[in-house]
DNA sequence: AGCACGCCGACT
DNA sequence: GTCGGCGTGCTC
């Protein structure tokens, strides 16, 4: 039977809308590719979509079908495994395909930039320039050194401007017609594939170590593993180890790691470890820079692919692994747009590429702790800490009676005291920053609150500002209370900034340094920061979540968390988990073989279950009651949860449409609802916010039902008189 | 989401 | 008289 031609595709669009689109494919033309992008007129305007189906009979009027303007690809720009989890993604998460697809490509191929490695341009001498007389040049001191360059070999572009040389003087010598430009098309380099180049030899692993890369390696095929490893026990050895083998069979490896900071320490290990192309992809890129590390996986050349969440989705020609360090953390989950789980997803991905994938942290989520008990993860552990250092001593201060200052106890004051004329570092953690979280009047009690959210002004004493951390509304510090006109005005409760004022006097032998993001907004201030802290010239280290990720502190011997009782009485169920986990996070920072670490929490609430827990335990075990907790109460990851938020300026134009939503999804015996709630701010930059929580026991419960009913939801008039979206398997329920 | 169309208030 | 407010509807 003769094959007919399709002559139509369906393409997914970036807009909302819940379908794709039909076009005609140009009269004479062969149909674009499934996974290329195609110009089209899409009413008024022209926009870029990709294609994802070719059709021959449209389920649309096909007299209202346009035919596409423009092929933008030859070749599609993702595997089809990449299409697929796209596809899946968008399904799993009731998102527009479009959506989805437009998240999970590089910005610049959101618009019509060219998905190809540009020819490298290649410096050279002329004629002229290999019978120069360079002492011509003595009063241009960069022009002879670039002609110096040139004549022992050609360069790119590239490798001129990270020696240094400026546009400017390769203008000037071409100017001359000392030197000339030479155009080479782009050849990936796969020389890493052949022999693989080590750089450091690699350490030796424990028996732990040695045990969990036997098992990755023994296996074959798509295989999820939780690397469970306890701080200091060595899990980014064990990842090294695993790379190396993939590499050493030709395969590429995909690193995902959190959003803060962890990027340049991870890059630098990985690159004194391995001589091979190492792609980095992370939100400081500019959309060329990521476009050409994006293109640079895809061809293969680069053997590592080390990135954050939306790296997730970097193609690979022959992918070997996929690791997911701090698999518990947050920031793997999108919080706009599509809100996906790149942890989730990257089992999936792994999955459809028939690769394995490890899932690395000391203090798993309970969700990947449950999938690893259950058998559906493997099970890797690293109990041992390296050169057997000792796990830190925990202790309580119990703040109930005590006279605080700063925020400080009278006991932790003399604590840090001790080590710090022990000539020890001490890091102190309050996740607050700012001078203080409130600005409060003397005379009349008023607290100052932001107009636009149910939220206080913090105090910013170092700009001189109240900023509201809700909205972002700032504006300088009253002189006079807005209640009462007072001019006795005072921070209420204490921020990082009023800490470090406070160490800063009291210890004012011992430098201070703090680090949180009012701090390091200047650009490499961090890494100043941290070497500071590395070199010892700082003794107090004061902190926000910021100093419980990814740094270690050697020389650091006592952790002292400020404030934790915030966090105990959170109408969020998933905050014991997170406390926990910050807790041991941040108390790993410290310490070494030599000097075991100690941490200290201030708490009114030292007979708390959780901190008693967590003190006599430790996570490890802890984690496993706090899972069976969740299964009696029939929460995650016992049973499977989606969040609708509404927000709007008239609160009742956001209840509307939640109070909608529960009436359709009520009828669902297999659907259990709460709400509509309000959020935790319930105002929020003008904007009223609820919530309405929808659970089922199985997965397939919940796709089915909410998959019924969600285009009732969305026709419903109250769809479009405020703002709403869909969270599923939501981490914050805020 | 955009963007056009459309139907009512304050301006040259 | 018309400039422009944002409500409503549509996009293959």
């Amino acid at each position: 039977m003769p094959e007919t031609k399709p002559l139509y595709v369906e393409v997914a669009l970036a807009v909302p809308l819940r379908q794709v689109f039909c076009y005609q494919v140009p009269a004479g033309q062969a149909p674009a590719v499934v996974g290329a992008r195609v110009l089209v007129r899409f009413g008024p305007r022209t926009q870029v979509g990709l294609v994802t189906r070719l059709v021959d009979t449209p389920d649309f009027d096909v007299r209202k079908i346009k035919p596409y303007l423009k092929v933008l690809d030859a070749e599609p720009l993702f595997p089809e495994s990449l299409l697929k989890l796209s596809q899946w993604a968008a399904r799993y998460y009731f998102a527009p395909l479009g959506q989805m697809l437009t998240q999970a490509l590089p910005v610049a191929l959101r618009q019509d930039a060219r998905a190809e490695l540009a020819s490298e341009r290649f410096w050279q001498l002329t004629l002229q320039g290999q019978e120069f007389d360079l002492g011509e040049l003595n009063r241009a001191k960069q022009q002879q050194a670039l002609l110096r360059a040139l004549s022992e070999r050609e360069h790119s572009d590239d490798e001129l401007g990270e020696l240094g040389f400026s546009k400017a003087v390769i203008k000037a010598l071409q100017d001359k017609q000392l030197i000339q430009a030479d155009d080479k098309p782009y050849q990936p380099d796969l020389s890493w594939r052949e022999q693989l180049q080590m750089g450091e030899e690699p350490l030796e692993l424990n028996t732990e170590q040695a045990i969990a890369v036997a098992q990755v390696n023994q296996g074959s095929g798509f295989q999820p593993y939780l690397l469970e490893g306890v701080t200091g026990s060595g899990k980014t050895e064990v990842y090294l180890s695993l790379i190396q083998s993939q590499l050493e069979q030709g395969k590429q490896v995909l690193v995902l790691v959190p959003e803060i900071g962890l990027t340049p320490q991870t890059l630098a290990r990985f690159q004194r470890r391995f001589k091979v192309p190492i792609s980095v992809l992370h939100s400081a890129l500019t959309p060329q820079q990521r476009l050409t590390a994006w293109l640079k996986a895809r061809t293969g050349e680069s053997a590592i692919i080390i990135g954050t969440r939306s790296a997730l989705f970097t193609p690979m020609r022959w992918p070997g692994l996929i690791v997911l360090d701090e698999e518990h953390d947050l920031s793997f989950k999108q919080q706009d747009g599509v809100r996906y789980h790149a942890r989730d997803l990257a089992v999936r991905r792994a999955h459809l590429e028939g690769v394995p994938v490890l899932l690395g942290s000391a203090t798993p989520s309970l969700e990947t702790l449950h999938n690893a008990l259950n058998g559906r993860y493997q099970h890797l552990s690293l109990t041992q800490r390296a050169g057997n250092a000792k796990p830190p001593k925990n202790g309580v201060v119990d703040i109930t009676h005590a006279q605080l200052e700063a925020g400080l106890s009278p006991a932790l004051i003399e604590r840090i005291e001790q080590k710090l004329k022990a000539g020890e570092q001490v890091l102190l953690f309050l996740n607050r920053r700012g001078y203080a979280p409130a600005l409060m009047c003397h005379e009349c009690g008023y607290l100052h609150e932001c107009q636009r959210c149910d939220a206080f002004y913090t105090v910013h004493r170092a700009n001189g500002e109240i900023h509201c951390h809700h909205c972002d509304d700032a504006r300088p510090i009253p002189i006079q209370c807005a209640n009462c006109s007072s001019t006795l005005l005072f921070g209420q409760g204490v921020g990082t900034e009023q800490l470090e004022e406070y160490l800063s006097q009291r210890f004012s032998d011992y430098p201070a340094v703090r680090i949180d993001r009012d701090s390091i907004r200047r650009k490499g201030e961090l890494e100043r920061r941290l070497e500071g802290i590395r070199s010892g010239k700082y003794r107090l280290l004061i902190g926000t979540q910021m100093l419980a990720k990814g740094h270690h502190f050697p020389d650091v011997t006592l952790v002292a968390l400020l404030d934790v009782d915030g966090a105990l009485f959170s109408a969020d169920f998933r905050a014991p988990e997170r406390l926990a986990q910050l807790i041991t996070q941040v108390a790993g920072r410290a310490g070494r073989a030599s000097k075991p670490g100690e941490v200290l929490l201030q708490t009114h609430q030292a007979q708390h279950p959780l901190i008693q827990g967590l003190l006599s335990q430790g996570y490890t075990e802890l984690s496993r009651e706090l899972l069976q907790e969740r299964s009696a109460a029939l929460l995650p990851p016992k049973q499977f949860m989606l969040q609708i938020q509404a927000e709007a300026h008239n609160s009742q134009d956001a209840l509307n449409l939640l109070q909608f939503a529960a009436e359709r999804l009520g009828h669902y015996q297999d659907m259990e609802l709460l709400g509509p709630l309000p959020c935790a701010i319930e105002r929020r930059a003008g904007k009223y916010r609820y919530q309405l929580l929808c659970q089922s026991q199985t997965r397939n419960q919940l796709q089915a039902i909410v998959e019924a009913e969600l285009a009732n939801i969305e026709a419903s008039p109250y769809a479009r008189k405020c703002r709403w979206n869909l969270d599923r398997d939501p981490q914050d329920l805020s």
